[in-house]
RNA sequence: CGGGGCGUGGCGCAGCCUGGUAGCGCACACGCUUGGGGUGCGUGUGGUCGCCGGUUCAAAUCCGGCCGCCCCGACCA
């Protein structure tokens, strides 16, 4: 029994975040490094980070922008050009102070964020409105000096996706802020099965330099909230800082209107926190490396030959129908080890073919996304491409319907402050808490310090849903609060 | 940076109080066995006991200092 134990990962329901860890390690996506704060992403965890990016990098460049790729390093007064950047910024930033041998004479920081050495070269590049729009998006790595790391949650350093634009005109940027909003929520449901929440930051959580930002916020499975993905309006914040101004049609001199937006390795976090259980991973069928493993089973040699040989004929056909799948063949591995190994793994499909399949010519397919013992079905070896593929489909829709199921059960309206704080009690998440706020910084703090809950986001469609705000009484909007990581 | 805990094979731990041969489980290697939900048995590999110094005939154990990690708070994608 004991030793039973240790085959488990700690049970999510019991401790969220020794679960986390456990699942993360267990499933090889990651591991710790000799470096505090950072992480290694061992082949399965970047498997998923490359399939995400893959499909998130097409849709990027649907939109018009195109990658590009700026230095690591940057130079330390360039970080001090806008205040509020700086000011956001510094506490965190690792600086490089010798280079081959020599302490430099001017420190250079590794980039926590690109925004002040992409504006300096769009400085140089922008001259005319016909240089508008410059979209430029760029996939690397960042590093901010965090003070309490998380696996992919939080890292020291991290990888992610930074994409910048110049526009001419304040709508137009405004424009282009909110649809990659509306491209990472898409990306989020679509490929991550992960509904999200969406709206406006409050002034408190804006990204320092911006005049808005915009979030995409998803739910976790013990109840907070966890910022997905951003999108700023930069205004002319930067373009004043870093003097970039076109001439526009009527030959005058204009700042241009400025975005940025990015999402991080953060996400693989959050496919851990929304779709796992305690028999480990969950992966959505859109970003799983491997979609369909077949596992053989067999007692005789004979057996073996012939079991594996069938296996190996349902392969190629599964293939060749764009299913990433693989046979395992390993062997003195028991089948119900394996079964177990690969739920860790979160892989969807499950093939099992023993004796019995190979005579009837069938398979028993188990899906992931279900308690798998109830919900094996037989499919004819024939049939096993397309089937596998309905059952794909099938999981990645019922992944994002389970998720949303929970996020709406976890998703409560208060205008009572004294309700609000009660959910807010203990330890773990509250779930998303509904309520009208009147935007004051004051009335913000103090649901803060008292609850621990934060503003997520601020619904941008907000007609006819005015209200006394929760701490003041004063009229207010509706706003989405919720403890969060 | 404050509060708490911990450093002993790859991982999880016991041993420390009361100094004297470094031990257990898992993992790993090999063999047999087993195989439709985490097989069982046997053999074996692997440790400067976080680091530095002190006490002692003798230190994982006692004393002093240092370092590192984890958890909880203040900052954050």
């Amino acid at each position: 029994m004991a030793e039973k134990q240790e085959k488990k990962v700690t049970p999510r329901s019991q401790d969220f975040a020794g679960w986390y860890n456990d699942v993360i390690l267990r499933a090889e996506l990651a591991d710790y490094s000799p470096v505090r704060g950072c992480i290694v992403f061992r082949p399965d965890g970047f498997a998923i980070w490359e399939a995400l990016r893959d499909e998130l990098d097409r849709r990027i460049k649907r939109t018009g922008a195109r990658n590009a790729y700026f230095p690591l390093f940057i130079p330390q007064s360039f970080i001090a050009k806008e205040a509020e950047h700086v000011e956001g910024f510094s506490p965190e930033l690792a600086v490089v102070t010798h280079g081959g041998g020599k302490e430099l004479e001017e420190p250079l920081i590794v980039r926590p964020t690109s925004e002040t050495i992409i504006n300096h070269m769009f400085a140089q590049w922008i001259h005319s409105h016909r240089d508008l729009p410059l979209m430029v998006n760029q996939w690397c790595n960042v590093v901010r000096w965090e003070m309490r790391t998380r696996m992919f949650l939080r890292t020291t350093e991290f990888l992610w996706q930074e994409g910048h634009t110049a526009h001419a005109t304040q709508a137009e940027a405004e424009a282009e802020t909110l649809l990659m909003l509306d491209v990472y929520r898409n990306f989020g449901e679509e490929i991550l099965a992960i509904p999200l929440l969406w709206g406006r930051k409050s002034a408190a959580e804006r990204f320092a330099g911006a005049v808005e930002t915009y979030t995409v916020e998803g739910l976790m499975g013990d109840g907070r909230a966890l910022q997905c993905g951003t999108s700023h309006f930069l205004g002319q914040n930067f373009a004043r800082a870093f003097n970039i101004r076109y001439l526009d049609d009527n030959n005058e001199l204009q700042f241009a209107w400025q975005t940025s937006w990015g999402v991080s390795t953060r996400l693989l976090g959050a496919l851990v926190m929304v779709h796992g259980d305690d028999q480990g991973l969950r992966l959505p069928p859109r970003v799983a490396p491997i979609q369909a493993v077949i596992v053989p089973i067999w007692r005789k040699a004979e057996e073996r030959d012939q079991v594996l040989g069938a296996a190996r004929s349902c392969l190629a056909p599964l293939e060749r129908a764009g299913i990433r799948a693989y046979l395992d063949a390993r062997e003195g591995l028991t089948p119900g080890f394996k079964f177990n190994d690969w739920e860790m793994r979160g892989v969807p499909v499950r093939i099992e073919i023993g004796p019995r399949d190979v005579a009837a010519g069938s398979v028993i397919m188990a899906r992931r996304d279900i308690a798998s013992k109830e919900a094996k079905v037989t499919a004819s070896i024939g049939d096993l491409p397309a089937a596998t593929n309905r059952l794909l489909d099938e999981i990645q829709t019922n992944l994002l319907t389970q998720a949303r199921a929970a996020m709406a059960a976890q998703t409560r309206s208060f205008d009572d402050y004294e309700a609000l704080r009660r959910q807010m009690e203990g330890e773990g998440g509250g779930g998303l808490a509904e309520i009208h706020w009147c935007e004051d910084p004051v009335c913000e703090t103090r649901i803060r310090e008292e609850t621990r809950a934060t503003c997520r986001a601020i619904p941008l469609n907000q007609q006819g849903t005015r209200g006394p705000c929760i701490v003041c009484g004063r009229e207010g909007g509706r706003a989405f609060f919720a403890k969060a990581y």
